[in-house]
DNA sequence: ATAGGGTTAG
């Protein structure tokens, strides 16, 4: 009996025969406003007939996951009269999958108040809460109960334990269930494959799954997608082909899921042709489809057909999500392509997306290493959360500009604000005080890495100082350094002390550290190119000469200098006497005019750096066509007066092209932007942001 | 009525 005064009450009945309940649940299923739930739950208060379970499960799932009204789902439950266990499951299930799965388990502790036991169905509910609280100490408390009600040999109840603990991070207890059921089906096996990959431990994953493989159950689309994930993480390219083969023979339906993952897999294992070959046959794609394609393509550094894949895909009439703009991005910061990385950013303004989080520290690099260190700096501020990887990007950026003071300003910000630096923070700011010459501050860095931060410094942050001591001329002390060193030195920490050994002219020692380079990594061009260099500046040109002829005999495949740059947003290459660019003719009469305009002005070019031995008027000829002085040369034609150049080059320039763009810097008035392989050299006004110290 | 799905940086 209902009162006026009480709120109506609702009694669930089992009965299904009333003609409106196929309609009010097909309500159900669409309702997407609190407005039309309202007008439902009159509909079920007035008609006594659906009252059902069902529409009373369907109705508090709508009002917690669909619309999220936690008070609401609850208040409605409080009408229900007499619940039963049917309806505190709905309810708990409800509350697990909402956005505070927490109201889960305190429902949970109403429902033992009234003295309700949980059965197979209450437990797994519980169980997928405490795998999205990752509350570790509820989950064990539910296993010790699902045992004492014997529950835990059903396989829902085990499959969502071992969930639990894989996500809790604890696979050991995740492991031990699965060895201790009877009944495995194919979730037992995929949810502890995932429990593997999940926690770092591919290999293990792929045991487990050649384990499954060895007995009568066949993996689905789904179980194929986490192994396949495993085997992006190996990278191991004859595994991935088998555990591909085992799709084809075993006939697993290749979804959207399947294929993307295949794509990814390939990618990440550096296999292109298999990758783009699956890619270009599948039927339909989606934005992760894309998206799979373009940071595959990023992380195996083919930046340029990373674009290429983004170009297609608005051809495509694909929508960019925040994903892909963080792949094109980081493709624009490699190869250096400001103009596409801007619209890029004016994109995501234009969207309404907030250059925050993962998009906000793409920008950053992206302007920074696209040369652009003002509007890096710019988005930076602009950031409302900044996290570790916000202040490396910024700090690493302006290190590699030459700006040491303002990178270890951000760094003591950093720790005003008390946040936490890592490892590469650490390479940024060691690099910073490398490029201009702050020794001490360098050493004192170095020390509190350890001391203040306890973080242990890697093979990288030995090269760096290396770098710092090296070229700053403490020789005896970075080889010192080398020597106390509780890791093996690797080629790049000699390389290092060997590019020191060019500076400052020690052919000795430059000796000593080739031959030890040449054992460590015999293909290499750069250490002879660096050699014939220490004696070209020491005027040993028959050494020099020597040991380009040892390159020679050894076959060496020498990296081909080339540089680009960005016009109108078309990138243009040239590599060392290029003549393939339609302006040739154009660009080469301008190097001559540059040429004499700087002999006017005084220039003599260091022949010395040419490193052939040959008449002097030859040297000059050979270096007038690196592939800086043709990039430079195309911009100086093809801008107006005035114009900043921005040239990207995959080598470090040679002092004599630096010498040569700070005349021309002065001499046509322009502002010329270089990134090397290194950093940045702002040349303005006959000087460079490096001050030459290099 | 219940459990397992791919891509995200310095």
């Amino acid at each position: 009996m209902t009162s006026s005064l009480s709120p109506p009450a609702i009694t669930p009945s089992y009965d299904f025969n009333s003609p409106q309940l196929p309609f009010i649940l097909h309500r159900l299923e669409c309702c997407k406003s609190m407005e039309e739930l309202k007008q439902i739950h009159a509909c079920i208060i007035k008609a006594r007939p659906l009252q059902t379970q069902l529409v009373l499960d369907k109705f508090l799932s709508c009002a917690l996951s669909t619309l999220g009204s936690l008070d609401y789902a609850q208040s409605f439950f409080s009408q229900i009269r007499n619940p039963n266990l049917y309806a505190y499951n709905a309810v708990i299930r409800g509350f697990s999958r909402s956005k505070n799965p927490m109201q889960s388990l305190l429902f949970y502790g109403e429902m033992l108040e009234k003295g309700f036991c949980p059965d197979n169905f209450t437990i797994p509910f519980l169980l997928k809460a405490c795998a999205e609280l990752r509350t570790l100490r509820e989950g064990e408390g539910i296993h010790s109960q699902s045992i004492k009600n014997g529950l835990v040999w059903d396989v829902y109840v085990r499959n969502t334990l071992m969930r639990m603990y894989a996500v809790c991070g604890v696979t050991g207890a995740a492991q031990k269930l699965f060895d201790e059921s009877c009944h495995r089906d194919l979730v037992s096996w995929t949810t502890l494959i995932q429990g593997y990959v999940e926690n770092g431990f591919p290999g293990q994953a792929i045991q487990v799954f050649l384990e499954m493989s060895m007995t009568k159950l066949k993996a689905d689309g789904k179980t194929m997608v986490i192994v396949l994930s495993a085997c992006s993480e190996l990278g191991d390219l004859d595994l991935c082909r088998k555990i591909h083969s085992y799709i084809q023979d075993n006939k697993v339906y290749l979804d959207l899921f399947v294929e993307n993952a295949l794509v990814d897999m390939y990618l990440k294992c550096g296999d292109i042709d298999s990758a783009c070959r699956l890619f270009n046959s599948m039927p339909k794609k989606n934005v992760v489809s894309w998206n799979s394609m373009i940071l595959g393509l990023t992380q195996q550094g083919e930046f340029k057909e990373a674009l290429l894949v983004f170009r297609s895909m608005q051809r495509d009439g694909a929508e960019p999500d925040d994903v892909t703009l963080v792949g094109v991005l980081n493709s624009c910061a490699n190869l250096g392509v400001l103009e596409l990385g801007k619209w890029v950013h004016a994109y995501v303004d234009r969207k309404g997306i907030r250059a925050d989080g993962f998009i906000g520290n793409a920008l950053v690099d992206m302007y920074a290493k696209c040369g652009s260190i003002d509007q890096a700096f710019g988005v930076f501020k602009n950031m409302q959360h900044r996290d570790v990887y916000s202040y490396t990007s910024m700090i690493a950026g302006l290190a590699m500009h030459g700006e040491g003071e303002r990178a270890l300003d951000l760094f003591s910000e950093m720790s005003r604000v008390g946040m936490k630096p890592d490892e590469v923070t650490f390479i940024g700011i060691l690099t910073a005080c490398s490029h201009v010459g702050l020794v001490e501050e360098g050493r004192q860095y170095f020390e509190d890495m350890s001391r203040v931060y306890k973080l242990k410094p890697q093979i990288e942050h030995y090269g760096c100082m290396v770098d710092l001591l090296g070229r700053a001329g403490f020789i005896s002390e970075a080889e010192e350094f080398i020597r106390k060193m509780p890791i093996e030195p690797d080629a790049f920490v000699w390389g290092a002390l060997l590019g020191a050994c060019r500076i400052h002219g020690k052919v000795e020692l430059g000796e000593r550290i080739m031959k030890k380079l040449v054992e460590i990594e015999p293909e290499k061009d750069g250490t002879f190119v660096l050699m014939s260099n220490i004696y070209a500046s020491a005027n040993r040109w028959r050494d020099a000469v020597k040991v380009r002829k040892a390159m020679k005999e050894r076959k060496m495949k020498k990296i081909p200098g080339c540089s680009l740059i960005e016009l109108n947003g078309m990138v243009h290459e040239f590599r060392k006497g290029d003549k393939s660019h339609p302006k040739t003719k154009e660009i080469y009469k301008m190097l001559d005019e540059i040429m004499s305009r700087l002999r006017q002005e005084g220039y003599v070019a260091h022949t010395m750096s040419a490193l052939l031995d040959v008449a002097e008027e030859e040297k000059e000829h050979a270096l007038c066509h690196h592939s800086e002085r043709l990039a430079i040369a195309f911009g100086l034609i093809s801008t107006s007066p005035g114009t900043p150049l921005r040239i990207v080059k995959n080598l470090r320039v040679c002092s004599d092209c630096h010498s040569v763009t700070k005349f021309i810097s002065k001499v046509f008035r322009r502002e010329i932007i270089v990134r090397d392989r290194n950093r940045f050299h702002h040349f303005r006004g006959g000087s460079c942001s490096c001050k030459d110290f290099w």
